[in-house]
DNA sequence: CATGAATGAGGTTTCATTCAT
DNA sequence: AATGAATGAAACCTCATTCAT
């Protein structure tokens, strides 16, 4: 029987070595520093830069993330993450097709925001695998697009990597200069109206 | 009177300096390797690999190219402009909204192989500004979308703002890694659909 | 009259600061991992891997040697007080020849092992002063040449300077790649042979 | 048939790419630097501060030696053609145990001076490899030694392995703090005596 | 004009050492 | 006394750009 210890306050039992408090902060700020950072400049920004937002020497952020890339992948996880609670979140509420609606249009939104983050997720040259990061968020999707389906609000064609593949288009397309909320709302209805059942509403005769 | 010197054969009279018939062969093989590169390798390539690709020295390179974002425009000017020359010739031909959707796959289709270079489009820290040559893209799909409204193949309240968006949104998506030519038109059809009138013309398919 | 506090228990009163048992224990746990990497990957290696190696934490190695020179020192010492204490025991038995011969021989032949270790005695950038340790050894040496000048068989005019010069440069010559234990004999025979007599007793084989 | 160009000054036809003259006198003042400067502080002096001494910006040390390895063995691969060229001369002059000696004596010499340089011979992490260069050396001496053994003034059973041996560990040796001139020839006189033939020139009675 | 060597700021990364826990 | 995270000075190396040849 292990003493107890201090409290470790961790989800997967074990696996990281369980941080020291100032560590724990530290590894946060960075994390924080390093979306402000490429929001602003880019994947291409300087880990020092990094550094000096966060208030930590540069060595630091090297015992974090041992490299750039880890950096980079780090934040794309984080970033998922939450993406994928708002999606599970949205699942258990009202009307999945809203649902389903309503997410597209907050994560295009965030995304004109987030800027080079988002666009990281498809681009860079650093080969960026998060692969299991993103299956929680197709997940999240793939359910709400079967429940609209089952309730007949999106067509029944219809497959779980467009719907993955229009999101991240928009998303991406969203970080270019324009995109005013206007020009969004009116490209996003396009792609809805593309995915609502053709009958009912457009009676096909 | 300015003296006569070497002929200068160009459209804008006395803009450029009358390159050399070398110079001007050296200019177009840079561009052509700039171009093979920036695909292949994205926009961090090296200024170095495509002076090496080209057949040329770094410092012609940089004669022709005074910093390495003239290069990236140029790159892009020219795609831009072998574009806007297909969006005309279609829009001479027959159905506007089949011609429309045309040019918008064959695009898509283009960016999976061009890769990097259309996603430097939006995405590059390198202020890129194109906005004149972009302005004939925008010209000529303006032209066909009107067309296409014209003959009601085309829903009315759809403006070129959106169908540009949407284009460069796909393109960007379809830069990634997956995208087979399934999933390729199985997306575009979904952005189709929305395009189209509710009512009759309807593809079942 | 110093409060009792816990005994000391050490040779030398009051100089060292009356280690904590497991501190001593650490202490000689850091000496022997240090050995061993110092040994396998040089005077560069980090003093990191040493602590890994002793399985303590990084700030332990330095509150038991402030600085890493300090460490090598300590390596040095240490080794040169086992050798000292081969020389003198070979000092009492039978031929003083044969003696130094053998001993030069097992050392030759260890330093091989020790790699980098011997070789930091001579080498190394930072400036290591090991010569109360060394002059141990120096003393045993000079003993039994004296011995065997005394029997004959080793020549007259020879003097404790070269017969170290000669056993340094040999023992840092073995740490090269190549010193199969064949090359070393025939090595050491040539020096063996130029320190014996010119006459008799000079060995055939 | 091509034009002839720039005479180009260079044994080994078409191997180099013909350095143009600044680059040659660059590459030969970066050689000349490293020598100096690893001689004063070791293999770890920093490559900034050879480009410093060289008067000459970090950028171009890397443009003739990509890493900092190449640069050590260069300077390895300089001084063995040097001390070859040496070896070579004396094999042609007079009584080949003399020039034998007089070699050996001179390299020691050297090295005293060339400090970390010659260390670097066989001691160095970084693995140098310059088995080329030092067969040059090799063959010199087996020359030198061969004649010497059929003119009866070195013993017959010697073998090249164990000069080189005794020479590389004499230079290492050599490098240490001590040796004054005097130490080095006493060293060197046991040596000698081990190589020279037991009878004859050491008349016995 | 073309060439390619030189420049030098800046990037990533390592590591001896300090210091809060 | 032990721990291990934080520090920050360098180290090595890259690459856009300039300039002598």
């Amino acid at each position: 029987m292990t003493p107890p210890g201090p409290a470790t306050p961790q989800g997967q039992p074990g696996r990281a070595p369980a941080l020291r408090a100032d560590a724990r902060r530290n590894r946060a700020r960075i994390l924080a520093a390093a979306e402000e950072v490429f929001t602003e400049q880019g994947a291409s920004a300087s880990t020092e830069e990094v550094a000096r937002r966060a208030g930590v020497a540069i060595g630091t952020v090297f015992r974090h993330f041992p490299a750039k890339d880890d950096l980079l992948r780090a934040i794309m996880k984080d970033l998922l993450q939450r993406l994928t609670g708002e999606v599970t979140a949205l699942a258990a509420e009202g009307d999945p097709a809203t649902a389903l609606f309503d997410f597209f249009t907050r994560m295009v939104g965030q995304a004109a925001a987030k800027k080079t983050i988002i666009d990281l997720l498809a681009t860079t040259g650093t080969e960026i695998q998060v692969p299991q990061s993103a299956q929680g968020l197709r997940h999240g999707i793939a359910e709400l697009l079967a429940l609209a389906q089952l309730a007949g609000t999106v067509r029944a064609g219809i497959q779980t990597a467009e719907v993955m593949a229009l999101l991240i288009s928009t998303c991406q397309g969203a970080l270019q200069a324009g995109w005013d909320s206007d020009l969004q709302r009116r490209t996003l209805t396009v792609i809805f109206d593309g995915l609502r059942p053709a009958a009912g509403p457009r009676a096909t005769s």
